[in-house]
DNA sequence: CATCTGGCTATGGGACCACCAAGTCAGAGG
DNA sequence: CCTCTGACTTGGTGGTCCCATAGCCAGATG
């Protein structure tokens, strides 16, 4: 019921992840309103009224978080206008707020899954075919992946794997 | 560059997600500590001091953060004793906890490739074959899925889908 | 000009998070 | 018994999150 560790991982005692991806996502997304942000962009929203609206927050705390959004180059400001209005910025996401779409997701379907009791409100499906979407660890022979069969190493030891491979 | 959504929820000044399973999620894990203490858990970790220790947190805050996992059906107090010792507590992951993994590994990829200089100290792979692990949306096709690709519909319509589907 | 409106900014307050430091408490070893 | 240790618990401070209310400001409308 975990992964396995491989290299000089092996031992548990002798590492600690300090500069850990997971922890350095949650400082940037860690709270419910950034979360919430990102997924009414996915839905489609990109102007402040909107944002505020739909997510259910005030406008104060919609105004610090999409800025903060901005600044951490998930969201993109852009200028637009209406006819007969003064020029507004919307909200779109770029390249690396799409590639949460993953971990969104992830977390939506967990919800789902334990906290709802009747399966959550909305359920994301393959537009389509209709089908529901999941979203799981994959190798490369496109099965499902569970914690056994993970197994962590070292980015170091990784990259020198792969150049000796080249080198053969 | 977003979602589409079906039948009732294409008017999207009609309805908002006020029971949202993310926004619930977020309740249960949205901290820092949360998180890391889950990923430790992945690692095979279950003892509070090592909690305390790999995780880099204060013990106040690893007791206090344990209770509540624990509260919330992810981890599961369970005795120990180890010879000469009194009787301890080890926490260990339910199915609930376990299930969380998609969520964890899909923030931690994309930490990888968006906040670390160097692509990050750490790598997922299979351990059978040493391959990469990748986590994405995918279809009943087995494909990978983009944001236009997916739609949302109402859970209440999706039902009914089926089981007209079903009926036929 | 005066007004109105959409999109912010500022201020104050309550709750929560994390840190540090100190205290408690059960039982094994001496 | 006394001490020591592992596993917490308690208390205090600083920072952040969110809410509520109020203010500001650019420009289209009157």
């Amino acid at each position: 019921m975990a992964m396995t560790f491989e290299g000089l991982l092996a031992d548990r005692s002798r590492w600690r992840t300090d500069d850990c991806s997971i922890g350095k996502a949650m400082d940037v997304i860690g709270t419910r309103s950034a979360i919430l942000l990102i997924r009414e962009a996915y839905y489609g929203t990109t102007r402040f009224d909107d944002f505020v609206e739909r997510v259910g927050i005030t406008d104060a705390v919609a105004a610090a978080r999409l800025k903060q959004l901005v600044a951490a180059g998930i969201l993109e400001k852009r200028p637009y206008q209406e006819p007969g209005k003064r020029t507004r910025y919307e909200y779109v996401l770029t390249r690396m707020g799409e590639d949460l779409l993953p971990a969104v997701l992830a977390l939506m379907q967990w919800g789902d899954t334990y906290l709802q009791p009747e399966g959550g409100p909305l359920t994301v499906v393959e537009r389509v075919t209709g089908s529901p979407v999941t979203i799981r660890p994959r190798g490369r022979s496109g099965d499902d992946l569970g914690l056994d069969d993970l197994a962590i190493v070292s980015n170091d030891d990784w990259v020198a794997a792969r150049q000796a491979q080249a080198a053969q």
